[in-house]
DNA sequence: CTAGGATCTAGAGTCGGCTCTAGGTCAACC
DNA sequence: GGTTGACCTAGAGCCGACTCTAGATCCTAG
């Protein structure tokens, strides 16, 4: 047993979510930390692993495109306590259909994508191929 | 045969393609069309099918979070004519791979929002069937 | 002939989400 | 005890992508 409960610094907390400290503290003054940042005598941040956890989380609504105000309510009803289950779900299954209509535009980009791809590719076989074609066609 | 090569007025290529009026001239200013629109003699723009379809084009790529310079780019290699499907190629698997990466991002956070919702649901569960189970735990 | 609505241009404004700056504190090492 | 580097706050700045405004023009219907 080593580093069980380890205390992080702001740098190594940024390290750790993939965030920079500059955002690490942005989002904490938009409110999107479930508990308050503990502070060393010295007035520094400390963070825990809960605090990386939850931020985490916030690090994946915000990939998939949840608004920084969305993430703070859901914040704030978490901060709040057991009790309001309801309307975390609501806000949670919200947001899963507009994820899952985005995955929906992306599997249609994709399927653009591979068309045209598939479209130059055919040209460049094209191409690549004819130093005998020509000729092979008198044959 | 009747609607035979329509001509389009602005408002009805918003229409079509789900854009503003508004976006659809700042598209045109930022080189986004793949061919210079033509204009009446009162100077009104006429779109004409070929038009949506390639601002269709850049409409789903913007949706899969393609920035507007990278479509440019890609409209100006089309707009240059054939001979360039390598670049355009490259340009595309470019943006395939950002596509893919954002559908598993998409994928961990619906797993996410997938998992936090059935602990609620759990919760909910809890709290709505007892009005029997302290009782049963009894006999 | 005029009133209304769609369109035009150039340019300003907005919004979300960071990102950075200035000016200061603090801890540690040489 | 001086220097370096991480950290602090408050607030300004930036960037992408729209979005809107003002003031003019043009077409259509009444």
């Amino acid at each position: 047993m080593s580093d069980v409960a380890p205390r992080l610094s702001i740098g190594e907390a940024a390290e750790r979510t993939g965030l920079s400290v500059h955002t690490l503290r942005f989002y904490e003054r938009e409110g999107l930390l479930a508990s308050p940042i503990q502070r060393d005598p010295g007035g520094r941040r400390v963070y825990h692993q809960d605090d990386v956890d939850w931020i985490t989380v916030c690090v994946i609504l915000r990939a998939s495109g949840m608004p920084l105000p969305a993430i703070r309510r859901y914040t704030e009803l978490v901060r709040a306590g057991g009790g309001n289950e309801t309307e975390r779900l609501v806000l949670l299954r919200e947001h899963r259909e507009r994820v899952v209509d985005q995955m929906d535009q992306l599997r249609k980009c994709l399927d653009l994508i591979n068309f045209k791809a598939g479209m130059y590719e055919d040209v460049l076989d094209q191409l690549a191929v004819p130093p005998a074609t020509s000729a092979d066609a008198d044959r």
